[in-house]
DNA sequence: AGTTTATATGAATAGTAATTCATATGAATA
DNA sequence: TATTCATATGAATTACTATTCATATAAACT
């Protein structure tokens, strides 16, 4: 098996094959936020969202600023937002009646 | 948790969150090849390769064409290429020496 | 019709990842 | 420095997904 784009996309889809993770990476496209307005928002344990929060920062899909206490988590649009858009795109174009692509039911 | 978005995204990535799936896709970028084919490139069993196109296919990223007994798959482009380059963008940019992001390692 | 070739399917097992709960760390403030 | 607030971590359980092996379907050819 290759080992370089599947590699490479490997680690990067399994890490956002994750309802918590892409809700709390939907939330940050809003607006920057710290764990608790994150776990708040989402109706997720602190625990919960600190783990999930981990892998994304570890792989730079966001950042994160220390405001005493509060850490502030910020999205990395930059490559998040063209990545949504390409599925948003082909959920319209290819799967515009939904079904087996966006339930996964088979 | 909101039911856009997320929804679709999920579905998405957990379908490419695969290394035989996404070895597949690597493969078919180059060309249309048949299950046979695919499995002998990729060094896997027949039914391995099979029941992960089911998915792909389900969700529109590749589309197959029957010739008699074989059956031809093609990867569709349209999505999978910019993805996959905002992939590349992402690690060359952000995630330079790899680390983390390619390896999972914690 | 029987045989071969190509692919798909089902069901069981094995392997991985997510979630939870308890607790630790760490910063600010009284 | 004791307390409170905010976040992170560890470890166990639960839940999920992948892989394998056996078998079914289905097309082409004899």
């Amino acid at each position: 098996m290759k080992k370089t784009l599947t590699t490479i996309c490997y680690h990067f889809f399994t890490n956002l094959a994750n309802p918590t993770r892409l809700a709390a990476l939907e939330q940050l496209m809003d607006k920057p936020m710290s764990v608790n307005e994150l776990a708040q928002t989402l109706g997720q344990e602190q625990s919960m969202i600190s783990h999930n929060l981990k892998p994304l920062l570890d792989c730079n899909l966001i950042t994160v600023e220390n405001q005493g206490k509060k850490h502030i988590y910020t999205v990395n649009k930059e490559t998040i937002a063209p990545i949504f858009k390409a599925i948003e795109n082909h959920a319209q174009k290819f799967c515009p009646k939904g079904g087996k692509c966006l339930t996964g039911e088979n």
